[in-house]
Order: C-alpha cells, then sequence, then structure tokens
DNA sequence: AGACAGGGGAGTG
DNA sequence: CACTCCCCTGTC
C-alpha cells in the first residue's frame, strides 16, 4: 500500500481490532481494511511501525486514543496478579475510540451472538440500509444514518432476529447528536438514557459509554467477564459493579479490555480455595 | 434432535 | 430484588 507510517509503542493492532471492541474490519493477508466514521482504510503494523493508508494521521489518533497514556493507565489498573497477567500478555491493547451511532447500533446487534456473527449482520445491514460508497474498484457500504431503516421487511435479509426491532426503534427515536450530548452528563445518568431505549440494558449501555463516549470508567459485564468475576475474584453478582468501581478505579473499562480479551481466549478456571 | 449462545425484557414470587 | 422463560438465528 502506498503509506504513511508512525511509531507506536507499545501498540498492537491485532489485539487492538480483534479483541471484540469492534467490528467493521477484515484482514487480508496481514493488512487490515477498517471502515469507520464514514471512512475506508488500510492498516498495518510492522514491528513498532503502524503503516496507514487512506486516513490521515489525526484521525488515528484520535480512533486509537493516542492522546492517552496508556502505559500510565495500565499502572493504574495493574492492581491484582490476574489483570497483570493479562497486562503482560496483551500489553498495547488500545480502546477504540468509536461513532457513537455506529457504536449503539452495532452494539444492539451483538446480543447472545459470537464476534464473528456480529460482524456478519452489521456487515448485512450496511448493505441493506447503507448508503453505495465507491472505492477504488470495490463497492462497499456505508452504516446507515439515523432514520435510515424504515421498516421491519427492509430487514429482513440481515438476519438479525429478534434484534431486527430493536434496530428500527432505537433508529428512529435517536440520532448521533442526542448521543454526543450524554458526554456532558454524569456516568450514570448517561447509562440511565441510554437504558430507556428499547433492547438497551446494562451492558450495551456500558459498551457506548466506553467505545464511543469516553466514560473509561465504564465496565460492561458479559457472560465472560461475569464468569471471571465468579470465579477468579469470587465476586456474588451484586457485588460486582461496585468491586470493579472500587478495584480499578477511574479507568476500569481498560481493565474490561484486558481481562476480556484474555478470559475469552483463556476460559477463567474456578481456583481452588 | 436439541441445547445453547459475549443480552434484554416481561412476568412471577 | 431474584429467578425463569422467551425472543431469532446459527452452530455444535
Amino acid at each position: 500500500m502506498t503509506c504513511l507510517r508512525i511509531k507506536l509503542s507499545p501498540f498492537s493492532l491485532r489485539d487492538t481490532l480483534e479483541c471484540g471492541q469492534f467490528f467493521r474490519y477484515r484482514r487480508v493477508s496481514g493488512t487490515y481494511r477498517v471502515q469507520s466514521s464514514n471512512r475506508i482504510f488500510s492498516l498495518c503494523q510492522k514491528g513498532d511501525f503502524l503503516y496507514y493508508d487512506g486516513v490521515d494521521q489525526d484521525f488515528l489518533a484520535h480512533f486509537f486514543r493516542l492522546d492517552e497514556d496508556l502505559e500510565l493507565i495500565l499502572t493504574k489498573i495493574d492492581q491484582d496478579p490476574t489483570i497483570h497477567q493479562a497486562i503482560q500478555r496483551y500489553r498495547g491493547m488500545r480502546l477504540i475510540r468509536q461513532d457513537p451511532w455506529e457504536c449503539l447500533l452495532s452494539f444492539l446487534c451483538s446480543s447472545a451472538k459470537r464476534i464473528d456473527q456480529i460482524r456478519s449482520i452489521i456487515e448485512r445491514l450496511c448493505r441493506c440500509s447503507g448508503e453505495k460508497i465507491a472505492s477504488g474498484n470495490m463497492i462497499s457500504y456505508g452504516f446507515p444514518e439515523p432514520l435510515r431503516i424504515r421498516n421491519l421487511a427492509e430487514l429482513e435479509e440481515v438476519r438479525a432476529g429478534f434484534r431486527a426491532p430493536y434496530l428500527l426503534a432505537v433508529n428512529k427515536c435517536i440520532d448521533r447528536d442526542e448521543l454526543l450530548q450524554l458526554k456532558r452528563m454524569p456516568y450514570d445518568r448517561a447509562r440511565q438514557s441510554l437504558m430507556r431505549l428499547p433492547g438497551v440494558g446494562k451492558k450495551i449501555a456500558d459498551c457506548v459509554l466506553l467505545y464511543s463516549l469516553d466514560f473509561l470508567q465504564a465496565f460492561p459485564i458479559d457472560t465472560w467477564v461475569r464468569k471471571g468475576l465468579q470465579r477468579v475474584y469470587r465476586l456474588r453478582e451484586k457485588a460486582m459493579e461496585e468491586f470493579v468501581s472500587d478495584h480499578f478505579g477511574a479507568y476500569a473499562g481498560y481493565a474490561q479490555l484486558y481481562l476480556f480479551h484474555s478470559w475469552r481466549q483463556n476460559p477463567p478456571l474456578i481456583q481452588s480455595p
């Protein structure tokens, strides 16, 4: 690719893109073709260098949160042997700052689905309701903007199942600006606002807050993280939220990213007493 | 064949 | 609150 490059350390493009926080990418022989915010670009990491094409460095800095001091944050969340091991193993994995609209609808598609299935649903959603984009000699589809989904019939080929009515309803009752307004609120209020949307509970609300609205204290608890918190940290359901907030602090969201990635690859074992 | 999945919601006790 | 069942689809 015709390339620019930046030096990043530590950085792991693979873990960052493939850890389950983001869905619109495709890997072709070591190069990632990524779509976000109406952009299509390519990324490839060689050693400490990130090669990029189709996007400028300012966008990448925003997207990969390069304004944040990752090493410092990792120091702050490094509170126990479990998270310590995850940090050692995946050091360089970063949170991605996604577009809030895409993020909300993407995670609406995510319930009770595995990552590859979520990616397929989103791809079909773009093909059904998104704008056609010419990119070189290829045709791509943008992510459907608010109000672009008109009715349920339009989503038939998406095969989103019980998620389809949620997508339709949410696409009609909120837009990107209203989501961005949430950044001004305290975490709990923003979370409550999101949870008023159909199909959005605690988990999806926290994903949107963490991955797109800069609430780094948000700690989405899905079944993998739940199992881990139960088995490794010996927590009961109702104790989880308070624990992660006290234990990991203001950057709990980064801790979730590392624990989730680690537990998903190596399912948490029950610790002997 | 039948259970189950990276979640949410409605209904019940 | 805590618990159960169902939601659609795909996969093991």
